[in-house]
RNA sequence: GGGCGCGUAGCUCAACUGGCAGAGCAAUGGACUCUUAAUCCAUAGGUUGAAGGUUCGAUUCCUUCCGCGCUCACCA
């Protein structure tokens, strides 16, 4: 994938080095710098900052002055310092003041660079540099510095923008005293802007060799050591914005999360859905749709208990109800449960709903959508997820949660929905089950129906055999694990769902819609039991939602997908807080 | 919530059985105009997550607390 979301080719060069907006000073070219600003022999376009529309001044001051420290000791910090880090940053905030001093801003504003550093390798590629010298520019670039190599009167900077890196080229004799003291004051992780001709160095290396050299930006906190950059994932997590700088290939995994988003959008609304969105804001009785406790809150104005949704399913539904025969929603909801590998209590996912189709028709869009997930994310319908190939290609095959389920437990399905020795079943697989969390699953469900034990057996026999180089529906639910699904026509006891599973991960839930109002009341009321019998997690009667059922929605067919999932098996990421920007972590202290 | 593990300089890590808290990078001062973790010389940098306890002496052992990771339960 090109990492870069800029210009696919790069411009020509451009023939001034910056693009300057209304009300900035006009960049000074060729011998228009500052007073006693170095040579002007040879291209010498010169980038520099003045504040606001002040003509430059100060060549020449002391590019450090002292008597600073007392200024930058008194400068607010936060308690955590330690003693290393607060000399760091008195010193850097000294230099800040140098800068002032010679002129620049240290957080200036109004240029921007004409080039990427993407674009240079896209015009240059592997062309050696006598080859560069018939075409080289000038190339504008800007971007933060991640390595300094300092020679005294020459340095390599190694710059980094949002399309990659690019080196630059600092020479003394080249971009002049006045830069050159600019240079001096730079630290690693400030952020800078360079103009001058490409060039590759003798040890091959694609180089801005700079003419006009500045400091855009001041960093005052130092950057992670450069090689092992940020090992302590806490860190990477609550200082994002450092991970994405110094850590390789988080850029790029949320970029492909954004692709993902933007892929289905774009599968979606080619088949005519409708985009909408509902509210987030749920009343205590709306917020169902799914089984999870609510967070709550509360709006004052109105003195009104609110809940965060858990779900879109009940509001897209009734927009069903209201002729909106294909619509989606891509977006964030809440639940109030435990934190691991694969939960957040916030996360995002696409649900759609289509009229006039039934819960096969989404099996084949599906199988299309991760396809094209697969190809446009990753480039190849095949992808890898912590070592495992994953053929993405359709079809994918059918597993039967009955079947299974039942063979697991040594019975044919039609026992084991009717309850035919189906406690002995469970008990005995329950014994010589190893594992003592599984056992005392399989003997937790015993007191449960014979759809939910079949599932349970399925969950703990089955869900681990599943095929693991290819994804796979599971199909043929007990009508009980189910309550917003259609039964089944051919076979009431089981509903016309499916979930689709990926490397061990349920990634998307899919079902023929219920649109029987009095079916619909009927199992919201035995939620309401299973609520007043201590289920937490139970959903409230919607009247208001049963009430657009009465009016009556057209046979429809629903899907959820779990986005963060998908992005984890997209960019192989372990842990759904690799592809969340800012996971939810306890308070320090 | 349970179990296991981790927390030492800005970053990455050492510190034997309880015996002077150390190194690399970063920083600071100096040299160096083709480097790739540049190199060389020198200097400085510590509430060992927090609070207690045991001990002549605690980074080390014990207790409690805080944070993070893995895992189990719940869940998508």
């Amino acid at each position: 994938m090109n990492p870069s979301a800029g210009p696919s080719s790069p411009r020509p060069p451009a023939p001034m080095s910056c693009r300057r907006r209304a009300g900035g000073t006009s960049l000074s070219g060729e011998g228009r710098g500052p007073p006693g600003a170095g040579s002007g022999r040879g291209l010498h376009l010169r980038v520099f900052r003045v504040d606001g529309d002040r003509a430059p001044r100060i060549a020449c001051a002391s590019p450090f002055p002292r008597g600073n420290r007392e200024m930058a000791d008194q400068t607010p910090l936060s308690d955590d310092l330690g003693a290393t880090e607060r000399e760091i940053i008195a010193h850097r905030l000294e230099k800040a003041a140098g800068l002032r001093a010679l002129g620049v801003n240290p957080y200036g504003n109004g240029l921007s660079p004409t080039h990427l550093a993407a674009d240079l390798v896209a015009r240059y590629g592997d062309l050696p540099a006598a080859q560069i010298a018939e075409d080289p520019g000038p190339w504008s670039v800007a971007g933060r510095v991640l390595a300094v190599r300092d020679f005294g009167k020459a340095a390599f900077l190694k710059l980094q923008d949002r399309s990659g890196q690019i080196q630059v080229w600092v020479k003394k004799d080249r971009v002049g005293e006045r830069d050159f003291a600019v240079y001096k004051l730079l630290d690693v992780g400030d952020i800078v802007a360079a103009t001058g001709p490409a060039t590759r160095t003798r040890t091959g290396e694609l180089t801005v060799e700079a003419a006009g050299f500045t400091i855009l930006t001041k960093a005052t906190r130092p950057l992670p050591e450069k090689w092992h950059g940020l090992t302590d994932v806490e860190q990477r997590y609550r200082q994002r914005y450092v991970d994405l700088v110094v850590t390789p290939g988080v850029r790029e995994v949320f970029v492909k999360r954004a692709r993902i988003v933007s892929t289905i959008r774009r599968f979606l609304d080619e088949r005519g859905y409708l985009e909408v969105e509902t509210p987030t804001l749920h009343k205590p009785e709306e917020a169902g749709g799914a089984a999870a406790r609510p967070f709550e809150t509360h709006h004052n104005a109105l003195d009104l208990e609110l809940k965060l949704r858990i779900a879109t399913e009940l509001h897209l539904k009734r927009l069903v109800v209201g002729g909106l025969d294909r619509v989606y929603e891509i977006g964030r909801i809440w639940r109030n449960e435990g934190i691991d590998r694969r939960h957040n209590p916030e996360f995002t996912t696409i649900e759609f709903y289509q009229a006039y189709a039934t819960h096969q028709d989404l099996m084949t869009l599906t199988e299309q959508l991760f396809h094209e997930l697969a190809v446009q994310v990753t480039g190849a319908p095949v992808i890898t997820f912590q070592g495992q190939a994953i053929d993405l290609t359709p079809p994918y095959p059918r597993v039967s949660m009955l079947a299974e389920g039942a063979r697991a437990l040594g019975l044919s399905p039609e026992d084991a929905l009717a309850g035919r020795g189906l406690a002995e079943a469970l008990a005995r697989a329950a014994a010589r089950e190893q594992d003592g969390a599984d056992a005392w699953k399989l003997e937790q469900a015993a007191r449960r129906s014979p759809g939910e034990i079949v599932a349970a057996a399925f969950e703990v026999f089955c869900e681990r055999q599943l095929p693991k180089d290819r994804p796979a529906f599971v199909v043929d639910f007990p009508l009980e694990t189910s309550p917003l699904s259609r039964r089944r026509d051919a076979d009431p006891r089981l509903v016309d769902r499916f979930e689709l599973f990926v490397a061990g991960m349920e990634v998307a839930n899919a079902f023929s819609e219920l649109n029987d109002p009095a079916d619909q009341r009927a199992r919201f009321e035995a939620q309401l039991k299973a609520k007043a019998a201590g289920d937490d997690e139970a959903m409230p009667f919607d009247e208001d939602f049963v009430r657009a059922l009465e009016h009556g929605m057209p046979p429809t067919a629903g899907e959820g997908i779990g986005v963060d999932r998908l992005a984890m098996l997209l960019t192989d990421s372990p842990s759904i807080r690799d592809v969340i920007l800012f996971p939810l972590l306890k308070t320090r202290e």
